[in-house]
DNA sequence: CGAAGTGTTGAAGCAAATCAATTTTCGTGG
DNA sequence: CCACGAAAATTGATTTGCTTCAACACTTCG
């Protein structure tokens, strides 16, 4: 499951890069570190010095409410960008931590400068940013407007379509290291909600379950049941 | 209300732009053409070949669903891009339309790629974009762990910011021109929860409306009361 | 092996949806 | 300037999707 060129398979869906091109990018995979799961990476309010790249493993943004609500706003799969946008916004408004234990990549800020000088890299990089908005907007979407059963079945094609995308999603089935009660702080719905939403799913075939282990024995089925369409991803 | 210049003055908080670069900026605005409400700009799946600029008046991109419900996924205001994302990503995955009467100025393709030639306006296209992103992320958050009073407190004092970032705010109160069934479309709630939600907060003398002009006699009180934070704003 | 975290299930309650009707506002043309 | 029709706002009654509370089973791991 673990490939370090995971960072380089996704920057390759947003520009015609040179193989040079794609050597800088597995270099920076070089020298990534471990974190354990349920970690925070970046928190809250912090101003990085460094750009953070997930190699393997789930992390989120979220964010605590006053009240103590948690607000899961974003997955972040292998090959994001966790913070590219600190060096022009300034502070993080929202922290990250891993779901999952994940292997991640430190960029710094004057390399990355560096790297945004060279034109093709710089479009793969915003193409990144501007996909990741394109799945926020889908993400506001489902929360208006879709029910609990149809919010977990596009989110669940929306990972599997993700993680193709760096060579993960293996026989239509993936590991989502993810428990209910985070699908309920991301879905906006309490975890018992999101339990009976998930055997609704089973009992009508459309996904199948061993432990974290998803299966989706019919693409297109689960697909035209919550009406997913992955144009949003942009990846050709 | 109307201002030719709050292109240049929402981008200026972006980069620190010298008077050349705002010169620039105020020369895009000439040619406008003015939009009649509820009327489509750009359509979903158009590849536009100019970026399109709100001068004046309310848009919102929006989406609707294969069942005919409609999604309203953010609010444009003045300054704002529609579509800076078009030359990277090919094509819309929503469409765009007036919610008032809008002034409009586009610009093609050619010169926003040499606009971005220059570093400091490249910093401020970028942080409108990014900013634009986190505005998205506290709107998941609102739909996903506020309630509808809530939510419509929150957009209230995200609007009067916006609108007092380019000089448009004045007394802390607005003209809001946008109808209960649109907020509904906004909010993922009914029209009659709107209205219901509407009558409450004006109970609670959080607001006051004389048809679509909003007022908020103490903005602080309403931030408390929906725990808005404008950090997310990025403007300091 | 025990404790903590996670998943599952039932029952009761509530926020918001839906259905339906009425009033108010707005735009247009006579 | 008023009349008229359409759009928007408002209100009441009923229904429902989801929450909350509570209990219990399963899994994982030190």
């Amino acid at each position: 499951m673990s490939d370090g060129n995971c960072f380089e398979a996704k920057l390759s869906h947003g520009a015609l890069l040179t193989a040079a091109d794609r050597e800088v990018l597995r270099d920076l995979s070089v020298e990534a570190r471990e974190v354990d799961a349920h970690t925070d990476i970046i928190a809250d309010g912090d101003n990085p010095t460094n750009v953070t790249v997930i190699l393997d493993g789930f992390a989120c943004r979220y964010k605590i409410l006053p009240d103590g609500q948690r607000s899961i706003m974003a997955y972040l799969l292998p090959g994001d960008f966790c913070d590219l946008h600190v060096p022009i916004l300034g502070h993080m408004d929202h922290a990250i931590a891993t779901l999952s234990r994940c292997r991640v990549a430190t960029i710094d800020h004057a390399t990355v400068e560096h790297l945004l000088d060279q034109p093709r890299l710089r479009q793969a990089f915003w193409w990144a940013e501007l996909v990741d908005h394109a799945i926020s907007r889908q993400w506001i979407i489902s929360l208006g407007r879709r029910t609990g059963d149809k919010m977990v079945a596009h989110l669940l094609c929306e990972i599997l379509e993700r993680l193709k995308l760096v060579g993960m999603g293996q026989n239509d089935g993936f590991l989502l290291p993810v428990t209910q009660t985070e699908l309920g702080d991301t879905l906006g719905v309490s975890t018992v909600h999101i339990n009976r939403v998930m055997a609704q799913l089973r009992d009508k075939r459309l996904i199948a379950q061993q432990r974290r282990h998803v299966q989706i024995p019919d693409v297109q089925a689960l697909r035209n049941y919550c009406d997913f369409d992955p144009g949003y991803l942009h990846l050709g």
